[in-house]
Order: C-alpha cells, then sequence, then structure tokens
DNA sequence: TAAAATTATTTCAGACCTAAAATAATTTCA
DNA sequence: TGAAATTATTTTAGGTCTGAAATAATTTTA
C-alpha cells in the first residue's frame, strides 16, 4: 500500500462544518445504520420462519400485546409498532385465525377493538421470545460491553435528534 | 425523584456476563436501533413522495445505478440492496415505465440484464439526492462531530459482529 | 337534542417484498 | 458433442405495508 499524499491525508480529517454543504459524513452514517438494521431484521425474519414457521410482523405484534396485562386497542398497537392502523387489523387477521390473539370491542366505548393474546398465544410467545432474545445475543457478541453501552446511549442521542428535526418540519407545515 | 436503592443501583450495573442467561441489554440495543432505522426510513419515504412523488426503493434503485458508469446487472443491485432479484425485477419495471432507467440483455451473456440510467433518470435523480443529502443532516443534526465519528465507527464494529454471527449460523446448517 | 366534528377502525388500491418454481442461457465435463 | 449442472432473471402466490376513503361510534357545540 502506498503512503497517502498529504492531500489526501487532509482530505480525510475534514470536517463537515468546514465543507460547507457538504454532509457526505451523515449519508454515509445512515447507511450503516440501515445495513445493520436489515442484516438483523432479514436473520430474525428468516429465524423465525424457520424455527416457529411465523413472521416477524406478527412477533412483533405478539410481544406488544404480552407486556400490556388488560390488552391494547388496535390504534396503540400500530402507534407502539410504528406501523399503520389498517396494517396492525391484516395481521391481527392472521392471528385471530390461527387462535393465537382476541379481538373484542370495549365495553364503554364500541369504537375501540381491544386485543389480548390468548393461553395458546402467551404460549407461544413464551417459546419464542426465549429463542428470539439469545439470536440477538448472538448477532451483538462481537461487541463488549462498553461498546455496547456506548452504542446505546449514542443511539438514544440519535433518537432526540431525530425526533426534533421531524418534530421541527411538521410545525414547519403548520405555520 | 427518589435516591436509587443501593440494590437498584447495583442491579443496574450488574454486567450480562453476570447475569447468565439474560440477554436484554442487547435486547433494548436492537429496539432502539431499529427505532432510529425506522424513523429515519419513515421520513425519508414521506418526503420523497411529498416533493418528488417517488419512492424509497426507487430511489434506492437509481442511487445505486448513479454510481456506476457501465451500468449494473439485476443481480448486482439487488446484492447491493440487499432485496430478492424478483423485487428488482419489479421496482425496475415501473422505473422502465417511467422512461427513467433503461434494461438490455449483455452482448456476451445473454442470461443478463444491464441496467442503466437515462438522460432524464439522471437528471431526476440528481435533483432528489441533492435533497435527500440534506434531509440525512437535518435529521442527525442533533449529533456533534465527535458523536457522528464514534457512532459511525461503532455501527461498522456492529457490522462485523453481524457478519460473524449469520457467517457461522450458515455454516452450522451446512455441517 | 340534532347536526357537525372528532375519533377508531376497516377497507381499498397499489406498491413492496419474499421464497420457491419456472424459464432461459451458459458452462462443465463425460 | 450433448447431457447435466450452473447461473441469471422472471414469474407466481402470498404476506406486508401504506395513504386515503369509507364506515361506525362518540363527543362537541350551536
Amino acid at each position: 500500500m502506498e503512503t497517502p499524499s498529504p492531500s489526501l491525508v487532509l482530505d480525510r480529517e475534514t470536517k463537515a462544518s468546514e465543507r460547507p454543504g457538504d454532509h457526505k459524513d451523515e449519508l454515509r452514517l445512515w447507511l450503516r445504520l440501515l445495513t445493520c438494521s436489515t442484516l438483523i431484521e432479514t436473520e430474525i425474519r428468516n429465524r423465525l420462519r424457520e424455527e416457529f414457521k411465523t413472521t416477524l410482523p406478527r412477533f412483533d405484534l405478539m410481544a406488544q400485546l404480552e407486556k400490556s396485562t388488560t390488552g391494547m386497542t388496535v390504534g396503540e398497537v400500530s402507534q407502539r409498532l410504528m406501523v399503520s392502523n389498517g396494517n396492525v387489523t391484516a395481521v391481527v387477521a392472521g392471528l385471530l385465525a390461527d387462535g393465537l390473539v382476541d379481538k373484542r370491542a370495549a365495553a364503554q366505548d364500541r369504537r375501540v377493538q381491544v386485543l389480548t393474546l390468548t393461553a395458546q398465544g402467551r404460549k407461544a410467545f413464551k417459546a419464542m421470545a426465549e429463542r428470539h432474545e439469545g439470536w440477538i445475543a448472538e448477532l451483538f457478541a462481537g461487541l463488549d460491553p462498553t461498546e455496547t453501552t456506548q452504542l446505546f446511549r449514542l443511539l438514544g442521542r440519535t433518537k432526540t435528534s431525530l425526533h426534533a428535526a421531524i418534530a421541527q418540519r411538521a410545525n414547519g407545515d403548520k405555520a
């Protein structure tokens, strides 16, 4: 390998603030974040299909219901999972057909549909969740505890930044 | 806020290695990573639709083609974007219909379909890419350069860990 | 109270995505 | 050479996901 020329080194060390209008660093950061996310998602999807003949959206929906003792409405689930109401309706339809979820209109407000896991659903979820937790641990096994903590913290900062930017944009549209 | 009890502090500082079988930290890390990824993806999707009446898969596909002067095959694109061949075929069908992409069998190997941007496609992409880069910068604006660099590095480490775990699993299946 | 506005969910049309099977072209090798 | 294996892409069937329109129930308000 050649020694890099001074200009190349300089270029690599140039800060974004010194290159007005250039945001290639952020772009690379986003692409790397997306790659990690996609790799994990694809792998979990494959393993859920192979070992449990189920899908990630179904698992995610069951995971939400499992956390709530009193059940959740369609709207609550769709907010938590960051998917549309229509999508929740469709995924729930499959889970209902398989007897894993129960759906009933709330007594007080009959617009609202309350979703709960059936006994069978809880049992099925328990088995999957245990395996799932192990898979995630395997996937992150190459990071030491310090790195895991650091990454968690930085992603927290990222989340804050994203919420701020998205809220600002939403306000701007209103004005 | 109450002062946390000693046991709570101890618990919070307990390392995963000291809690055999527990991998809640990695699970939380994955959920946070997924949240960030989903927030960005949804926001970019919305902005592409509002400002350019296009979709993220189309943009991503065009971005790949734009990087290559000689064109790319369906297989190359599907590998880069980490989607199935069939999906590339479908998204390309839309871009072909809109005159943004050109598809032709390679002269040497007629199994291979070579995809290139048309002049119109290059022009349309250029406009979108400029805006896109700005959006990403906005979304990450809450991180300072040190944090951006740190996060990029840690996601690199994560990618390595993921590839290792996925490869190991693939080998295990073979044996 | 009755019309209007709001809220929760479902339906719809359409794009996306996958795995697996089918098709088509090329390469290997007996 | 020509059958078999390999490689590249498309097709198919089915699940996922969206935004927008439709439906249905509740709350507001005139």
